[in-house]
DNA sequence: GATGAATGAGTATTCATTCAT
DNA sequence: TATGAATGAATACTCATTCAT
């Protein structure tokens, strides 16, 4: 947990300031924890990223670049749209798996009203834009079943168990982040997706 | 939203004290900010209040009030399970649309890591417990298709709507704070719960 | 310890004031605290006292009354120097032990800087005033067995017993406070105050 | 009186803080006070000494430093029990007359129940000891002309002297503050002394 | 006679930030 | 490249006091 001395300082206070931001919110964080925990003079924090929102921003970064990414990989796959589909949910949730500090901060800027918000909106805008052309045939862009709603209700349930973790942690029974609870998590992804799936397919077999 | 300077002054600082912690977070509302919107001298929030964490105490306590009512009474109702789940996420919904700014307080509070965080698991915590009830006979205690399971997606589902709207907002077409996007949010939901309660009875028909 | 809620509130208030003040000294004490202690609003002791310094005033001022009619009545017996003088100190012990906060009280002002002071030099001058009466004689006005030194020796020999005795509790023995540590005290100071009369005496044998 | 800008600002915090304390008490001074004094930015108080509280002690720690060697060097003196003792006395005066301020703030710690309160025990305790150590021979442990009535007259005449000087300026004569009036209260100190020790002899001619 | 409500001025302390070195 | 020193502005909170009732 102490930061390794040798490493570049600007990543250290990178890591620390994730790690913080992440647990406290960018509210709770002072610069001068973000120092301490990385180990710096609170002026080297300043050094390297002028400002604490700069900062803050960095660690935001380079989170929109990652997953980017991997959900470009994750729908790039070719395949039925049932297997399309899972792919990006086992893509988003394997981001999220791998970084597990992400929901708590884009949840953290939804909230704070701040003026990040458009990037996040942004974010969520392409990975939308995505499911859309991925159901464009199968699901109606409007109605209960259209595919706004059940990308809000997928996207909800993939970043939200990660931030309900804590509170559920109690009536739960195992550890919600354990890595056998994430394939559960997992699991029941697929099965509520294919249930949407299979009904939208019978009630219009059009496509 | 100007504080109507004849009504009880205790009352004006809870309604701006709401207003304010759901719209900035615990941490980015100053008490000065709380007196000021309330149109009262800052003293006098520590006069009615005595702190800022006892005043942010009482905002949330009215929420959890209303909140237990309302589930108890969508609970209460006799029914088939379809009818009962129905109408625990009807009352769910409902609450949340008449309390639009308890989500995202409950989500402030759960990423904060505040000492608070002890009873928003409880309110949770008793919301799973009915959900266990009702699902007793139909869903299995763990796997993919459990209540657990079940439970984090509609819950989230429902909460999570608010939180994501304003960054939904440019990609969704209609406003989704608008009364007919809740109408049809509600229909998603009721599909979603049945495409799951169709299956579940598939699986296990013993019920 | 709690106020009998029959007691004339004036009278509430002054005691419950006298004893913190005594505890904690002026600026340690706020208005809520003594109106806590005497159990009435906290208004209630500005409607008594107007302001917290007059109610100070007030405390104080019973202590000057009685003290003055203490030591009065100590001077106003008959006898040798030694008997006179043993009764002054014995009524000063006396009125010291009866009012026990007394010393503090004096001591806290003497230490304030406050504008009160005036009023404490004119007891102290006229106790000083007394002892030099006593004393004309026998001692000397000024040198090192002068009235002056005389009188600051003893005066402080009582009225520092009281202020010090917290901090020498615990490497004390007995408590200081306790009635048999003040009889011994006593005997103490006549013991101090009859060498020095003696030496006087045998030195000076003109009076 | 004036900080002169050019010296070490901590140097200049802590002899600000040191004078406004012993003149005004712990509670009578804000760190605004002690910031102006001493020329700085109110904040670089807290820059270089935290809190309030950690002021005051460093403030304290330098004179229970300067006390604890003061009276060392006095105690290590060879010779008779007369000797020593006086020059514990004189080295305890010469201390209190370089360090004027040093009795007022004891005095002010004793009488605010402040939590600092051990600490002027402990020093107070030690001082007991080594008295008790010198006079081991030569007067009881218990008794009116015990060690310890003995330390508390004597320790308060010196202390005091310094507290009660202000309250005394008018009806004593000459200042009492001024060299000659502490030479009179030394030799005053040493007569008293002597007498005591005098008649323990005497009374006790086993030494 | 007594008090609930209200407040302006003050308290200690924290903060993000700057800058000389 | 890195940092110790310094600070203006803000923070939560307390206080003695006033006043309408």
């Amino acid at each position: 947990m102490e930061p390794s001395k040798d490493t570049d300082p600007a990543q250290r206070i990178l890591e620390a300031a994730d790690a913080l931001f992440a647990r406290q919110g960018y509210d709770g964080v002072s610069v001068r924890d973000v120092a301490r925990a990385a180990g710096v003079n609170k002026a080297s924090v300043f050094y390297y990223y002028n400002t604490k929102e700069k900062l803050f921003e960095r660690v935001m970064t380079r989170y929109y670049e990652a997953h980017r990414r991997a959900l470009q990989d994750a729908f790039a796959v070719e395949g039925s749209i049932h297997e399309r589909l899972h792919h990006l949910v086992d893509g988003y949730l394997d981001f999220i798996v791998a970084n597990d500090r992400y929901p708590r901060l884009v949840q953290g800027l939804l909230l704070s009203g701040s003026s990040e918000l458009p990037l996040v909106s942004r974010g969520i805008g392409t990975l939308f834009e995505w499911t859309k052309t991925s159901l464009a045939d199968v699901a109606p862009e409007t109605g209960p079943k259209s595919t706004r709603q059940i990308f809000v209700t997928v996207a909800g349930a993939v970043m939200n168990y990660l931030v309900y973790a804590p509170a559920l942690a109690s009536s739960w029974g195992d550890d919600p982040l354990a890595p056998a609870s994430f394939e559960e998590r997992r699991a029941h992804l697929h099965w509520v997706v294919d249930l949407m799936l299979a009904d939208l397919d019978a009630s219009a077999p059009t496509g």
